[in-house]
DNA sequence: TTGTATGCGTTATCAC
DNA sequence: GTGATAACGCATACAA
């Protein structure tokens, strides 16, 4: 940018103003000990020459350059889209920008763009979820940069998290399905390596369904990517099992999506003769038809506490080392008792 | 960061190397003109001290910071999120970050958003349609920055873009429910001001409908904004009208989605009864029961072409002003003849 | 091909 | 309270 062209400088500011450039950037910068008086003069010069910092070279003295970074595994996915969006309007409250870096789920991935991120400068950052390379720690560490998870709810001196319990919820909801009368349960997840939150929440599936005296044999459990498409391949899969499940737990809605429209182009009723549930309660749950059972999770809560808590620990700030937020299940119409219920 | 850390600096390594600094530099930036020798001697000597550059300190020397801008209305829009995926995955290519700014579809804060990722320092900009307030334009030549708007296809010197005609796929949707038979339309848009995009589709909608020799009054066209509640709402109140229309085009697919809901809630069969048409083809929409006629928008193509072609002005090569992508029409099974046809 | 020296535009540490 | 001035860490014109 403006390679030749001369911009108007902190210097001219303090000429035009008459007084020193440290002066200028202390009323710039809010510095305690100025003057009105020349808190008016300063200002007055800044308008007169239209002065707008340079944020680089504020950023080489100051070792802050007023943006963090977050790292998520992609954006496709809208309920990180919608963490993030929230992230960012309420970042530009305290006047702080957001770097954005992906890593397709690819912890390795996650580590090199944190380096890279981290080499830009930022002021902190955010993860998503619990699990990561220790290399991520160690990065953090070496450059003392104040950092957050979230997404997750595990209790770890290492990595301080603003989240949700995934398991409790997932628990509940293969509860649900037991409670209903289902003997036969199915499930789809992502895959659970280097992904927490789908390992939790498979986790209580398991758990529940156990718990019950029930089995939840290795064939009942289809683990697929993220989609829409994806969810439709593995409910596919999943009614070739004999006897069919009467009910499907899936790790997500977008995958709850797929094996609901699969089930109706197949003519399958849901919830008549299978119950299918998701989980982060995206707009559409509640709106398709039939309205999908399954778990609220906050994303534009997390995305501003998040935002709330970096800026307080980029500030020096003390925070709670841990905040849990609610996960609440939400029980619709995609859920019923089977179809022989009474056997 | 690392406020009272001892950093290895780049002075570090060149007495390691027992080399200049300007000698390490030339190697790092991989300058024309370094014997292999010398190459061999500063890359030891890098690993051996873990060297890493310092973005801030390299950003103010060199002046640019490796990193641009990105201004999209909302990243809650799952359109504008895989754009946003797509080119933030094309830039680490490149080895390029991504800054992101949403600005609510307020023009004027798209503005204020850009003035400071400028001030952050960023080396070019993307920008969303080609509604822009003049002060946007303004910035971009003030700071000779390179920058590029999207999403829209617009000829307009001022305006370099990558994008796709918005209302020529409108129009065709609209001759296709014609062509089917329908007489009577109806229009949801999302809000026009500050939206080309809206306006494009909207004006496609109406040219279609109004060269058949029929008519859209002000009633049957719903603004209402993006969502798909919001899409419900809109359904409601159109089919109070009387005669109830027998078609529904939707200025994109979320609305779309809240009007087949809504209908399917309120019992009114799909494409039987009404027709329903989208824009954006969404994963979903290929999925979902009855599957959406809709307008396929290339939204992963346009973010690689994205970073492809600021990279390119960035570095200073002269790139093509404006470049068309196809938006191509899909009709599925949620358009059909209307109830009475042959009317 | 390599080294020297200066500039990049602020902030922050001293004195006064 | 205010003003000099030395960092900040690297890139690059210029000299060699």
């Amino acid at each position: 940018m403006n390679r030749d062209v001369k911009r108007t400088l902190l210097e001219d500011v303090a000429r035009e103003a008459g007084v020193s450039t440290a002066s200028v950037s202390r009323v710039l910068n809010a510095a305690p000990h100025v003057s009105e008086r020349l808190r008016h003069k300063v200002e007055a010069a800044v308008d007169r020459l239209g002065y707008v910092p340079h944020g680089t070279a504020r950023a080489l003295a100051s070792r802050r350059i007023g943006a963090i970074g977050a790292l998520v595994p992609t954006l496709d996915n809208p309920v990180f889209s919608a963490m993030i969006d929230s992230l960012e309007r309420r970042l530009k409250q305290y006047d702080c920008r957001l770097l954005i870096a992906t890593y397709r789920y690819s912890l390795a991935e996650e580590v090199e763009s944190l380096r890279t991120l981290i080499q830009q400068g930022i002021d902190g950052a955010v993860l998503i979820g619990h699990d990561h390379l220790p290399a991520a720690l160690q990065l953090f560490q070496q450059h003392e940069l104040p950092y957050l998870t979230c997404w997750h709810s595990q209790e770890d001196p290492d990595w301080p998290s603003i989240g949700f319990d995934n398991a409790a919820p997932a628990h509940q909801l293969a509860e649900h399905l037991i409670d209903l009368g289902h003997r036969h349960i199915a499930v789809i997840t992502a895959p659970v390596e280097g992904n927490d939150r789908a390992r939790a929440r498979l986790h209580g599936f398991r758990h529940a369904i156990e718990t019950a005296g029930l089995a939840l044999p290795d064939d009942h459990i289809v683990t697929i990517d993220y989609g829409i498409e994806e969810g439709a391949t593995a409910f596919a899969e999943l009614m070739r099992l004999t006897p069919r499940p009467t009910a499907l737990l899936c790790g997500n809605d977008v995958l709850a999506f797929g094996a609901v429209f699969a089930a109706q182009r197949a003519g399958i009723a849901i919830p008549e003769q299978l119950s299918v549930t998701g989980f982060d309660d995206l707009t559409q749950s509640r709106f398709m038809q039939p309205a999908l059972t399954t778990v609220a999770t906050p994303a534009d809560e997390v995305g501003r506490r998040v935002a709330d808590d970096l800026v307080a620990r980029i500030q020096g700030r003390t925070t709670p080392h841990r905040q849990v937020l609610e996960a609440r299940v939400v029980l619709r119409d995609s859920t019923a008792p089977p179809p022989s219920a009474g056997d």
